[in-house]
RNA sequence: GCGCCCGUAGCUCAGUUGGAUAGAGCAACGGACUUCUAAUCCGUAGGUCGCAGGUUCGAAUCCUGCCGGGCGUGCCA
């Protein structure tokens, strides 16, 4: 059974379609043939859906879409819980007209699954592992990883919720030339500290919080030890102190924000299983590498990607590129069947060149599904606040959290598609009005809880067993009955595409919904028909506010 | 130069994967508080969907070429 409006429409659909054109939709038609688009009707004279089967037809049963259209409806069992009527406009559009009683059927069964509501089991479904933030661990996190953060959480949630079995991953770059330079730069203002004269290379890590990890080694066993040890000796022991200090950092951030990964998968551990010469060996045996200049290249062929690039430096070390490649056939090889990588957009020159060294791995390229998120301008006071990595002068994602709240934060970074820059306006984040969507929302929860309140203080009788539905009889009533019963709907689009803001978009139009609707109309009324239909829906409009929040990884609070 | 992404109301953005008369919020203007929270609501106004072609019953959406913005094009990560 589905819980999908759009579905039931469809399977009806199906059924008419395989009587009046069996060629086509019986047991012999082409499956690829045999789905039907169904759509909401924006406007309220075209009924509540559409479909357009009939002039996509037209042209392979060579009829007039309208004639196919009158035939197709000719089919179509109208039924007094659900299809109320159905009618051919326009060019050959059927539009469908649901019942009344149909959304009042959702209406209950968001009470009769309320947590679950919108939830669903899905047999069959290929194990997910979504990678996301993997900040290297030479600083704390900024805002432009709380996006990542906030749509990889939320991506995973939302697809766990519609029943992908999902894994998160963090990826930790804790080898390679960076960690090197981080090993230096804290030794360096460990020695400065000391009061030796250190010279601080540019290309080093800037940021006050190499200084505050090497005050922190002071007086200790280690900090002792490093200073007993030559430059060179010492270098590993500080690359291994700072990276673990600042992945702890960047964890409790992470926990802040409400970010929990199944894994944090170290890149380290790759050379510990040879993981990445056995990748390479594997891409020799492919004919896929080339020895050139002391380097050894990836060969890329034509279409792929625009040139060869460097797996293994004549230094002898390999590159990123080819621990990335060792690190994605990994995942594969743990039996991930599809993977999806959320990365900053100004990584997107790389997604052509992993998926090129997944294909010469013999993994098919399409497994791998790379999300970008672009830039964060953070806003205040209407102008931007300028940010630089190098120069460690940039705003923390712990600051913006700290100053706005986890709730707010993590709401605005799905305000927006996440290919598109994102101006996230501080002031805003903080004011409690209309313009800002995460009150705006959280509002008509605390509102619901509250009726629910005053009705115990005043005595009111509040149960809302056994309601008489018939008492919901206006329009608002039913336009929010029907955005009610999308929410599955829209939660199965949004998974499907892999679009959590969708979830955002929702819960602000069901809001809207609700406000208005409450401005105008009194919930305990002295009817008690009445009164108890009314809470009966208001409890169902926080139940899918709480629900949408939940996904969200935003609470619902019940007093503001 | 080449590649990827973006261009929708004054501003910030949606637009159900090609559907019917392109939608919200903010800002502007005008209204609504003896009330279940006015942290709200109602109304007015605002458009050549960057430009020009093409594909078809039908284009903001797909194709081509321009214009403008961002990013990439390291033996950096």
């Amino acid at each position: 059974m589905t819980d999908l409006v759009k579905d039931s429409i469809r399977e009806i659909l199906y059924k008419s379609l395989e009587k009046v054109f069996p060629s086509i939709y019986g047991v012999d038609g082409e499956p690829s043939e045999k789905s039907v688009e169904v759509s909401r009707s924006k406007d309220a004279r075209f009924g509540d859906y559409a479909t357009n089967v009939a002039l996509t037809l037209s042209k392979k049963l060579g009829l007039k879409p309208r004639d196919s259209a009158r035939t197709i409806l000719g089919a179509i069992p109208l039924a007094p819980d659900f299809i109320e009527n159905c009618e051919i406009a326009g060019p050959g559009f059927i539009n469908f007209k649901i019942s009344s009683a149909f959304w009042k059927q959702k209406l209950t069964s968001i009470h009769d699954r309320k947590n679950l509501y919108g939830h669903a089991n899905a047999a069959d479904q290929p194990l997910v592992l979504i990678e996301f933030v993997s900040a290297n661990p030479t600083g704390p996190l900024h805002v432009g990883h709380g996006r990542g953060a906030a749509v990889g959480d939320c991506l995973a949630r939302l697809l766990r919720f519609r029943g992908y079995k999902v894994e998160t991953e963090y990826y930790v770059n804790d080898a390679g030339n960076q960690m090197k330079i981080l090993g230096r730069s804290l030794l360096l203002r460990y020695q400065e500290l000391l009061g030796k004269n250190i010279e601080f290379p540019g290309d080093h890590y800037q940021g006050d919080y190499i200084k505050e990890l090497a005050q922190g080694l002071k007086g200790t066993a280690l900090g002792n030890e490093l200073e007993s040890l030559s430059f060179d000796e010492a270098l590993p022991l500080a690359s291994d102190f700072a990276c673990h200090r600042i992945l702890e950092g960047i964890q409790e951030d992470l926990r802040v924000f409400g970010v929990n990964f199944d894994r944090y998968f170290s890149e380290k551990s790759l050379y510990a299983q040879d993981a990445i010469k056995k990748a390479l060996d594997e891409l020799t045996k492919r004919d896929k590498l080339e020895n050139r200049e002391g380097a050894i290249w990836f060969k890329m062929s034509g279409d792929e990607d625009e040139k060869d690039r460097v797996l293994v430096r004549a230094s002898g070390e390999p590159t990123y590129f080819a621990a990335d490649i060792a690190y994605h056939k990994n995942k594969l090889d743990r039996g991930y069947e599809s993977l999806v990588d959320i990365w900053g957009s100004d990584h997107h020159g790389y997604v052509p060149r992993v998926k090129a060294g997944m294909d010469a791995l013999g993994y098919a390229p399409d497994k791998l599904r790379v999300m970008l998120v672009q830039f964060v301008n953070l806003i205040r006071d209407g102008k931007k606040i300028s940010m630089s990595t190098r120069s460690g002068e940039f705003v923390t994602l712990r600051e913006v959290l700290d100053e706005v709240g986890t709730d707010a934060a993590r709401f605005f970074f799905l305000t927006k598609r996440s290919d598109s820059h994102l101006d996230f306006d501080l002031d805003l984040a903080k004011r409690q009005s209309r313009d800002n969507p995460v009150y705006y929302v959280q509002y008509v929860h605390a509102r619901i809880a509250s009726i629910f309140r005053i009705a115990v203080e005043r005595n009111v009788d509040s149960d809302i067993s056994d309601p008489d539905l018939s008492a919901l009889d206006l329009p608002e009533e039913e336009a929010i009955m029907k955005s009610l019963a999308d929410f599955p709907d829209m939660l199965a689009e949004a998974a499907d595409a892999m679009e959590p803001h969708r979830v955002t978009f929702y819960l602000v139009e069901l809001s809207d919904l609700f406000h208005s609707y409450y401005h105008d109309n009194k919930v305990l009324t002295q009817d008690d028909r009445v009164r108890k239909a009314r809470l009966f829906l208001v409890e169902a409009v926080r139940q899918v506010i709480h629900n949408g929040l939940s996904i969200l990884g935003v609470t619902a609070p019940d007093r503001m």
